[in-house]
DNA sequence: AACATTTGTTCTAAATTATAAAACAAATAG
DNA sequence: CTATTTGTTTTATAATTTAGAACAAATGTT
């Protein structure tokens, strides 16, 4: 099982947090807000569906809502595969971020 | 300022880590220690030239040392620009696992 | 000296991923 | 019935990742 993109591990962290409003532009939305970057939809419904074919998500859609404009959403939620590889993901990353010296240590090139 | 991939951020990490030691194949090292993954050489080496490129890192040659086949080496060291994305990935990191509901959650799909 | 081995970097082609933007679809408001 | 809104799909392009071969220089072996 390979390691998650920095995309994908965000994106499944959105299902996760949404809920039960997990879906396309919900999601979107969710990630400008993490990520500060207002994305193109298609940097999301893309990587959605490759998560869904690999079995990291699963999707259904719903019936319309009165909304004005709302029609029927694709909502996604996380399989347990997916939830395997946020934990994965994140047990590097507390690894990676570990047991760093101070950040001012100091030394001389060896200028050739 | 892009967010940094993941794995321009293991690589900047380890950089950070490995202090005077960081060049491309300690870094590679280090690399497959965190993950758990062997990673080809230019898995290594061409992320390391483009985050140089973009400032993230600046690099410098040794002196072969007088190890068995020991030739020169590229040392590299964070920028403060390096520095700086590396925060801002761990500030939208925290952010992004933090108040996440229990997984077990649960309802109904509205089947159609 | 000649050759193999080790440590190390560079190059490059292919696969994967990210992104923007346009197209498409269906619902509601007027 | 037309415009607007909410939503997904498609598609073309750019950027990134990756594997692997090529290259380079130093040391060890015979």
């Amino acid at each position: 099982m390979n390691i998650l993109s920095r995309m994908e591990e965000l994106i499944l962290l959105s299902v996760w947090k949404l809920q039960t409003e997990a879906y396309g532009l919900e999601i979107r939305q969710h990630l400008s807000e993490l990520t500060g970057q207002d994305l193109s939809v298609g940097a999301v419904y893309v990587p959605l569906k490759r998560l869904k074919k690999r079995g990291y998500l699963e999707a259904w859609d719903s019936e319309p809502t009165d909304e004005r404009g709302g029609r029927s959403k694709r909502f996604y939620k996380l399989t347990q595969k997916g939830i395997g590889a946020l934990q994965q993901v994140k047990s590097v990353q507390e690894n990676a971020w570990s047991n760093l010296p101070d950040i001012g240590f100091d030394w001389t090139p060896a200028k050739s």
